[in-house]
DNA sequence: ATAATAATGAAATTGATTATCATTATCATA
DNA sequence: TATGATAATGATAATCAATTTCATTATTAT
């Protein structure tokens, strides 16, 4: 079993809240963490149908719930109107560029847009919890063939 | 009949693309325009029905794409699974600070970030189109009362 | 005034997500 | 390892915002 760190997490998550770690779960946990990149529910759900097809879309979405609440995923909205997860335990946090032609996303950080973040909500005495930023653009690809 | 300019840009859009300005579509801009902040759709709903009460829904959505289309309205998602909309013509570019307790929304602008999502564009050899920034926080007055 | 066409409102439809509920699985305890 | 209390499941129904459909009405160029 690989993602030793991963499985703990969810398992003392879901131990402190008297869940248990069932089969399905495993699966989703599994087939989510072997996604690169972002991911909407309905292409885990083809997936784990791969490993177990009788895992149902509502178990997909309860258990979704379950990994943003225990810290491994987190959900995005970069998609209009759909849910949009990917993997945040372990790795840095990022913002998202978004083509709006081919649909293409890519990460970047930036620690100064950070800083000015943190002054911004401090200059209006709010205690910062977290933050959507998103810039939507067309890429050099897009660009050429347009 | 105040907001002069916006009715024009309105009369323009429409003209351009064959569309009429109607009753209906004029007593939507109307009240858009008289709404302070950000409003959705039944807000917006609720308002017309005092000018006509035969306004129906489905035409307030129509409307509303239309001043987004001609430039007099911007289309937020501040709030989830929701459509929101804010003035945008002869207003000052700026993103948003929303308290998650209290749902308190504050407007900001911050020159340098912009500058910096710009370099990060450019850097990732993308055309800047547009971006979404929210921080998200509590407020003093909710962290007081906690 | 009158065609040609656009817009309307009511109702039906869509599509993603959530809730319901009978059945099945899990696990601490005996 | 059996048992019973409880949690989880999957199928289905329900929800809810948003969109589409369509017969009717309004608009505008002529």
């Amino acid at each position: 079993m690989e993602y030793v760190q991963e499985l703990k997490i969810f398992e003392n998550y879901l131990a402190e809240n008297n869940m248990h770690l069932t089969r399905p779960r495993k699966v989703i946990l599994q087939v989510f963490l072997q996604t690169e990149g972002h991911m909407e529910i309905e292409e885990l759900f083809e997936k784990t149908k791969m490993v177990d097809k009788n895992i149902g879309r509502a178990t997909i979405y309860r258990a979704m719930n379950l990994l943003v609440e225990s810290g491994l995923a987190q959900e995005n909205s970069l998609i209009e109107d759909k849910k949009c997860f990917e993997r945040v335990y372990g790795r840095k946090h990022h913002d998202h560029l978004v083509c709006t032609r081919c649909k293409k996303i890519e990460e970047f950080h930036h620690p100064m847009i950070e800083r000015f973040q943190e002054k911004t909500a401090k200059k209006h005495q709010f205690t910062l919890i977290s933050h959507h930023m998103t810039l939507f653009g067309v890429c050099q690809n897009c660009n050429c063939n347009m």
